[in-house]
DNA sequence: TAATATTTTTAGATGAATCTAAAAATATGT
DNA sequence: ACATATTTTTAGATTCATCTAAAAATATTA
């Protein structure tokens, strides 16, 4: 597989949310900044490669096999971007770019290791899912804070707003990914929130608990 | 810069030891698994953009830029080195390969963290010197443990032979790389050594000792 | 130094990924 | 349903890195 190749697959996941689902050719190219004739060409080698099954004026979705392949990719994606805030403390918005670069490295022994180091994490710093090395989800249940009940235990996956100050406002109160969060009351009145975080009590307005994401433990 | 013009800068560096001696047509050809037409292509393009010295029939030579390129690179691809040794628990010999890949990647800000991440190393597992950001080598003295005077002090930064039974020797024995080794005795019969290695005393053969390089610390 | 061998370059072709411009298929609005 | 708009594909060109085969420069050696 190309490095172009590769960046097909991903974007038409991406853009079939995961459902292989049919996805039109405009579509992939504006999400990968290129013109549609270019995606028809590849789309047709990728078809003949059998990573996806497409028909001419129809759109495309990803085969079984391009499926697996996207979900790969993904996977490598989102271990090397918790590297990238847990290991080199990079924050969770300036990752991406970085890790679209990392995603094309090839070598099975460095994803396991690494996974390894990372402490087989299942969700990335934005919360989102990381596949199994056999490209199944342990589906995750994420929810925004602002949104669960009192009582309801997780642990902080993700932020929805991923902007410098209010990363800072998260540093500065030692909220980070990974902390378990509990929350112990809810002002009806205004939205703000007590929580439990690592133990400690903490009173955050409805507009940080609206920008964070809580890994729900599974209840049943 | 291309993917392809960083090997070409980098074989064109290694070739020239460091030195921006005159390179061969020929010889990069054979050092890149590549045609020598091919080489007089990219040597053309790389001399139009500044990073060579080259006159037809004669051979190449990095410019300053060149050099500098070439530098950066050289620094990417060991402190990759490091991290995967170190972090990722591969063996030494395993990562070569890896690293090829990975000194590519493009962002400063990364280098910058993955280093400070390494506690900021100055050699690689092989013990080659890592070039400081400005493209400058701390000097390093690197010598065969079987060559240094009783009582001499250093680091062990690298080894010669990288094999898998050497490597797993080092292994059970508990010799790591940044390990303190002080040269207590030395037996002339058969050059076998008594060394400290972090507090504990241990004797090894002259013919491992011959395959583990030690970085001495600066005499005077 | 003349003949031969080696090295290096040129010329022209190929494959991958892209583009523009025009044609073909499909979708939409009245 | 028909004209128009939009989407998608085709055809042909371009750029990059590579190749083969042949020509040119340089080196070697008898």
């Amino acid at each position: 597989m190309t490095l172009s190749e590769e960046d097909y697959i991903k974007a038409i996941y991406h853009l079939g949310k995961g459902e292989k689902t049919l996805v039109s050719t405009n579509a992939i190219a504006e999400q990968m900044s290129t013109k549609p004739s270019s995606v028809t060409d590849m789309v047709k080698k990728l078809s003949e490669k059998g990573l996806v099954n497409y028909r001419r004026y129809k759109g495309v979705s990803l085969s079984e096999i391009g499926n697996k392949t996207a979900l790969s990719i993904v996977r490598k994606h989102r271990l090397w971007e918790v590297f990238l805030v847990e290991k080199l403390d990079f924050a969770w918005d300036e990752v991406h770019e970085v890790a679209e670069q990392l995603e094309h490295i090839k070598s099975d022994a460095l994803i396991d290791k690494l996974d390894a180091h990372l402490g087989f994490p299942r969700v990335d710093p934005h919360g989102d899912p990381i596949p199994s090395k056999e490209g199944e989800f342990k589906k995750v249940i994420k929810k925004l804070l602002s949104e669960v009940d009192i009582k309801t235990e997780g642990i902080c996956v993700g932020v929805k707003d991923s902007s410098a100050p209010f990363l800072k406002f998260l540093d500065r109160n030692k909220i980070a990914i990974r902390d378990a969060i509990k929350v112990l009351d809810k002002e009806e009145f205004d939205g703000s929130l007590d929580i439990e975080i690592n133990g400690r009590k903490v009173h955050i307005s409805n507009q940080i608990a609206s920008n964070l994401y809580l890994e729900i433990k599974e209840v049943e």
